[in-house]
DNA sequence: TCGCCGATTGTTAGCGCTATCACCCTGCTC
DNA sequence: GAGCAGGGTGATAGCGCTAACAATCGGCGA
């Protein structure tokens, strides 16, 4: 416990005071320099910014928090995983926090459970973030957002469709729907599903999508194939689809499960996209050299991260906005893993 | 800039002379107890307790920081990719911060520059964060590190090996050995490689690892085929290796490189790994699904997160730690990329 | 010439917490 | 029975900043 000792020979950071005293003029003036208050004189200003280069003056954000009451903090929780949706979306998010001037912490949780998650929230409180996101992708995590005190801004990412409140979301259903689509549209007479954890909402509404344009299209809808995320579950489904010569056409729940697909067809000897088409979603970056090249579905994260900052933001400063809920429609990329069926 | 109008409705936070009034104490008695001060009475102690429970109080960081003059942040640079490698170790290492307490600020940054470093670490010090990790693959976000004030706890990861001070890192050069060793060990006559940008220590270490490896073994060096990190890359230099009749084994700096000449050679009707064996880094949680599955060195990044975590808090303590300096050896995974050449 | 206004600057009082010291009790020793 | 150690508690002074108001200085119209 003993940080920092005494240590009388190093001076310690310059406060300040330290910098108005150099440039003869009062704390308070600093202060307004430091904020770009209006009246202030040039003179007076560029002696203070040369007292403040001189000591290599820092503000202390700390004291700023305390006397304001706000702080340029925004919260994220997040769960521990690198699946390649919630991680690129996390990157895209900080990246644009810091470009308006905020500060991002994140506090992984290890599992979605209401409990975690509140805590993770409380330790967010206690730092007097300035807003939350939450990346609640399963029901437990948005129950969990229920118990937060509402005067917080708190914006919540891929959670519940179903939600009120503040939400940002891709449109999973539309995406599964777009890659349905265009399986039948070549030809199938229907699409096989291997779907991600039916906990997700992602994985539901994607699950959603599929059925719907299934049953717009006048079609059969065959046996959902449980997994996970991974790319071992989506092989485990894949072995089994592959005996079976009535599949033509498999729509996976996302890349890496199309992948775990492609090998088990590839094992079995079942031509993709000759015996049987693939389409994923997400499009991870390697997806293009999978084999062959997967066709998938693209969500922008990167706008997904924006238009969470976005919404956030304009919670934060209590206008009423025209919409504290965005979703954003992915788009379908088209490469060679889908094929008309033989005969 | 209308932050929280007045609204002299909503009762602001509760504050620690709250909670002390209600438990009929003084400010400081509450703070003895939130900070597990040894001399309270047990009676107080429950008094307080409640009061803290009946007001749902939340301790101000802000003050503490101000108060103490040390915060419980941790800062961490790191560069906007969504690589592997970094955002496994990225992940990991939040959650083992904040299991021991911390709360962990994440600054990306677009490009490793000198600039932008100093400014994400400046950012960082304004938060007077107790400590500081920069994921700095890049000599230019190493020469960053030199600019910052040493008395700051300050971790590099993956940075310079040849870097004197604090440095968490794996050690590339011994997996791109076993990677190497291995092909030889299959009897090839020698191994290419198709490596990172070169300007990431990681890339150059690996490089030098394969090199010398094949030197040991006195086999010819082949030239280098240059890429970056993107199976799109990997790609290109699959084709051209594709086309080379005497290529037999290939190591590629990452597993993503590896998917691409994976696709390279089957396009171009080289079996892998009867014709050609490939090797790749990192493990990616996809690579056993590759077809075929890949044989890769597997770096254990939660390790590398909790050391990282540990050599920040021994510096933060001031103790004179046994090492500042970690390395973490990774190990070879063999699945089925790799096999004896033909006759 | 007087007084008023706006631009510029200084003064003061907190923000919510911790550190430090002073204080009050016990229960004990001599 | 006076004195003393030490557990338990309160009072006070900051930490470095911002907000609110007070003060000062010109210049200008009446």
């Amino acid at each position: 416990m003993s940080q920092t000792p005494p240590n009388p020979g190093a001076a310690r950071e310059p406060a300040m005071t330290d910098v108005a005293r150099l440039a003869g003029v009062s704390h308070q003036t600093v202060s307004r320099v430091l904020n770009g208050h209006p009246n202030v004189r040039e003179q007076t200003r560029l002696r203070v910014r040369a007292a403040i280069e001189q000591l290599g003056y820092r503000p202390n954000r700390a004291a700023r928090t305390l006397a304001t009451g706000r702080s340029q903090l925004l919260g994220v929780v997040a769960q521990n995983s690198t699946l390649f949706g919630p991680s690129s979306l996390l990157a895209a998010f900080e990246l644009a926090a810091a470009s308006r001037g905020f500060v991002v912490s994140v506090r992984r949780v290890r599992v979605l459970d209401r409990g975690s998650i509140a805590e993770a929230v409380d330790h967010h409180l206690e730092q007097r973030a300035a807003g939350i996101v939450v990346i609640a992708p399963t029901a437990a995590a948005d129950e969990a957002l229920a118990a937060v005190p509402p005067d917080i801004p708190l914006v919540a990412v891929d959670g519940d469709p179903a939600r009120g409140d503040t939400l940002v979301t891709v449109d999973q259903q539309e995406g599964a729907r777009l890659a349905t689509r265009h399986l039948l549209d070549a030809g199938h007479r229907t699409v096989w599903h291997v779907s991600g954890p039916s906990e997700w909402f992602d994985a539901a509404d994607r699950e959603r999508g599929w059925r719907l344009a299934l049953e717009e299209a006048g079609a059969e809808v065959p046996p959902v194939s449980p997994a996970d995320w991974s790319a071992a579950s989506g092989y485990r489904a894949g072995l089994l689809l592959a005996r079976m010569p009535e599949v033509t056409a498999v729509f996976a729940a996302n890349d890496h499960l199309a992948l775990g697909i492609l090998r088990a067809m590839s094992e079995r000897g079942r031509a993709v996209p000759g015996d049987v088409s693939v389409v994923g979603f997400d499009d991870v970056p390697e997806a293009a050299y999978f084999i062959p090249p997967l066709t998938t579905v693209r969500p922008d994260f990167a706008t997904v991260a924006t238009e969470t900052l976005d919404v956030l933001l304009s919670c934060m400063s209590g206008e009423p906005t025209a919409s504290t809920r965005r979703t954003i429609t992915p788009t379908l990329v088209e490469r060679a893993s889908v094929a008309a069926p033989r005969g």
